[in-house]
DNA sequence: TCAAAAACGTAGTATAGCTACATTTCGAAG
DNA sequence: CTTCGAAATGTAGCTATACTACGTTTTTGA
């Protein structure tokens, strides 16, 4: 993957990977990648302060080819608008520099579980779903708000849902569950220890258990009758935006989608209705779950 | 902006502007794009079968100076994946369809918002959120998860926080603020005229009121004492996945990292110290706010 | 201090991109 | 049907580009 090429050219900066006129190419190109790959190999080499050769070994030592195939590779860099430094961020940032990294990391993410989502999976979930009874999403921390999230959209669909963040609330509603009941368990560790017992409650009383998580062997994942991975990049520093609710929150929007698709056109025309009767109400859209808000 | 060259290469070649041999130009490139920027002029019109001119004038048409700009991008294009007016789905689309257009939007939509987003008006908020003795979220619907979301991740950084999501709630809150309390309130539309007596009562008790919002001109945002505008891409067609919360939440997680970097480091070894202990405890991490869930 | 190795630049070559111009194709008027 | 003109397309050739082989300089370590 070719995902964080700007990176890739500043760890090699800061490791010792290159020579001291090649860091100089390096430097210009942190400082200017839009120059940068638009500039002929003689002008970025006069840019630099180098001859042509250096600027070809510094491309080469980045594993390109050639120039081609570095200035492709900056360019996707560039259009994905990947951090000029770390994603993660340092202390004493300017707002530009924290609200830049928190999207550029968000966007990669993104980026990233796009090329690796186990869309099988999803489909698995999504017949699933729609012969369900009722659906109960149970999530905990951040992973609460995801279940929240899902409760607010699937219901619009003509499924009876309920979300529960609470862990002792879980286990009880874990005990109220049968046959044709579907349970989707947001983790994005997947080692919630406290989910377990009502994981198992609810699949020995017939339930379906599927279980959302970052982590496809873990506990949880294993224990579900029906697992969808969805990757995240770590990183646990402090600073880190919690990518994993933003993920977890694409993966909800793509199943509801995925469910009201596969619902009669009726039950479309229902959510129509309704959302034009919330914003003649409330004069805010704000309200409706399929509202922009 | 150059977010969207594919759709202009096929708007291209399904208006009538391309010459019959640039036609074929265009299906290559939509059928092989990977190939298409890799390949040489020689190459590229070989594989089309048509001459080198022509791959040319064809570039030019679709308003590239010369080879290597068609290059760039083409580049940019595939890494950003497809472009947001493509991003409506249509019924009857695969799982795999949806999972990518889901995606591609929302990547689209916070690539928007990098470019967008008012970081002056954002270090204005940080400023009152950390002289604020007590912070109150509010939100309805789809805006009350980024509330909720806000809730979870300020009280680690040493200051109370409170997030109502029922009209009735948040009115009463509002009565009971005064001078150094600071609400802030999420509301894409800008226009949830339930919320507008709150936030008249809130400045009436002396309270700061800052509305994040898509829209800068209406009526919550002029209320305000403060507002940030978070653009989306408007998208009101039923399949279009809920965007504004992702971006809402992502500057939950600007203001959330630069408040914390502006307090003492003793706050965020406490959140260090903290998160270990939630690890620790549930085996999980996805009990913290901060944690990767 | 000296020799080996790495770094770097010079100069030369093949090729890539680009342009001016010739040829062909197509459409409309006679 | 023929003829003329304009648009479309290809040919051929020029310039600058990317890349390489080799020679020079600098660095390193004994």
């Amino acid at each position: 993957m070719t995902t964080h090429f700007m990176i890739r050219v500043q760890t090699a900066r800061d490791a010792d990977e290159l020579s001291r006129q090649e860091r100089k190419v390096s430097e210009f190109v942190l400082s200017a990648p839009e120059e940068a790959m638009r500039l002929s190999l003689a002008r970025l080499a006069e840019a630099v302060g180098v001859s042509e050769p250096t600027v070809l070994r510094f491309c080469r030592k980045l594993g390109c080819a050639n120039l081609q195939e570095f200035r492709i590779k900056m360019a996707s860099a560039e259009a994905i608008g990947l951090p000029a430094t770390h994603a993660e961020i340092a202390p004493g940032s300017s707002m530009a520099d924290i609200a830049a990294r928190v999207l550029d990391f968000s966007v990669s993410n993104l980026d990233n579980l796009r090329r690796q989502i186990d869309t099988d999976a999803l489909q698995r979930i999504v017949d699933l779903l729609i012969g369900a009874r009722s659906i109960h999403f149970w999530g905990n921390g951040a992973s609460g708000i995801v279940a929240r999230d899902a409760q607010q959209k699937f219901p619009l669909f003509g499924i009876p849902c309920l979300a529960e963040t609470d862990s002792h609330q879980i286990l009880i509603n874990a005990s109220t569950l049968s046959a044709r009941d579907v349970v989707v368990v947001f983790s994005n560790t997947g080692r919630n220890s406290t989910m377990m017992p009502s994981v198992v409650a609810a699949r020995a009383n017939g339930a379906s258990v599927v279980v959302v998580t970052s982590n496809s062997g873990s506990p949880l994942a294993r224990a579900a009758s029906l697992a969808c991975c969805v990757p995240t990049l770590d990183n646990t520093d402090i600073y880190t935006p919690t990518i994993s609710r933003i993920a977890a929150l694409c993966v909800v929007d793509m199943l509801a989608i995925a469910v009201a698709q596969t619902r009669d056109s009726l039950a479309c025309r229902k959510i129509k209705t309704m959302k034009e009767t919330i914003v003649n109400v409330f004069r805010d859209d704000s309200s409706s779950p399929h509202g922009n808000e």
